[in-house]
DNA sequence: TGTGAAGTGTCAGTCGCTGTCACTAGCCTG
DNA sequence: CAGGCTAGTGACAGCGACTGACACTTCACA
């Protein structure tokens, strides 16, 4: 199913692989070290001393030191957007939203574990949850995502984001849901993947109604 | 219409009088650089230098440099609060949150000047929908609002927050949709309060529209 | 095999932020 | 109103994140 073009990836060569490798090492140990003491309380100094680099290679690899904390997140990401673009045209948006979300959830598995174990990357995810510092740049991140998608709904549509609000809005309106589920799991003891589908499902079916004029 | 309660403020002596003239002079003077040279391009030496005083002082005010570029903020945020708390229970959640954002857009002048100039406080707020860094923070202080709005709205409708979801799904909807505002308005030329309670009003009403299952 | 460039370590320095301690100036009591 | 108490401040030392400059090693490619 890979390995058929032969052109872009014919042989990283020995510089390509040491690279990769130290950036594998940092990112992986420091994921362990701020999942098992906390963010705050990992310096980067501990993180370039148990991969045994200088710090200065640390930033050549990452920005700063938040960025390596999301580096997965980004995976995932990308994991979702793509299951979003496999949703048939003929699916309204809400659907297809929906329908994607569940999918990237159950397919999570198997695009992630080449890099790092799904267990680790669910335990970074409770971190940024609860680490304020995290929190505030992943919300920055999903707004940014947020855009991305809303231009993909918007051509899936046919519509220009910028003279028709909806694309925009409704995506708002759903992420935010999809937040106050990242919350609630995040806060609840289960940190299974199984668990946060089972609470993106029921909280998406409330969005509806609790949009309603009257609840009662 | 004041002055009338003797008892809890009746004279703030000169300590407090001072102390007060002193943050005011450090929030002042840190707002006004921000917007003049950008955030990142101010340290808090320039800050405490323009209102001489050391270091030390600044951060004994301010908890981080961040703070006090959402110090106003804070201001704005209990005002709206104080809206829906004005709502009648009559209203349906929805209809009390557009109209206490409204009412809150309308009567921001009168709420800020005593303190900052309300043009002062929207080239803040621009500010910090531009700066990375800021609008992280905000997005976070924006969740926990979001958290208190829901409580209040469950309150108002007798319901238990955490035994149905209704409330912080309507609200993070509805939020998510007023942070789109908030960007458009940023991005957008014209930095007055009536375009903003303008395009607040005609995001809200997309809403519903957006989150049909059809567009077409 | 030698030459250029990519990747790294070292060092010095800036900036945000904190702990400590001595000192000054309002306050409060006798 | 004198003298002690304490809140508020400044000066200083130090940590951790991050950056720029430069020299050195090591791979790549002719």
């Amino acid at each position: 199913m890979t390995d058929e073009r032969p052109a872009p990836v014919p042989a990283p060569g020995l510089r390509e692989r040491k690279k990769r490798r130290t950036r594998d090492a940092l990112l992986r140990a420091a994921l362990l070290l701020f999942v098992a003491q906390g963010y705050e309380q990992t310096t980067v100094d501990e993180i370039t001393d148990a991969v045994d680099v200088s710090q200065r290679t640390f930033f050549r690899y990452f920005a700063n030191k938040e960025e390596v904390a999301f580096a997965v997140q980004d995976l995932v990401e990308s994991h979702f957007v793509a299951a979003l673009r496999a949703r048939p045209v003929s699916e309204g948006p809400l659907e297809a939203l929906r329908r994607a979300v569940l999918d990237a959830w159950d397919t999570l598995d198997e695009a992630l574990s080449e890099v790092v174990p799904v267990d680790l990357y669910m335990r970074t995810y409770q971190l940024i949850e609860s680490t304020p510092a995290l929190l505030a740049v992943h919300l920055r991140r999903s707004a940014e995502l947020e855009e991305r998608i809303a231009l993909l709904i918007a051509d899936r549509e046919g519509l220009d984001v910028d003279a028709d609000p909806r694309p925009r809005v409704a995506v708002a309106a759903v992420s935010g849901v999809m937040r106050v589920t990242g919350r609630l799991w995040g806060q609840g003891g289960d940190a299974s993947v199984a668990s946060i589908r089972r609470m993106t499902e029921a909280c998406l079916d409330q969005i509806g109604p609790a949009l309603a004029a009257r609840w009662h």
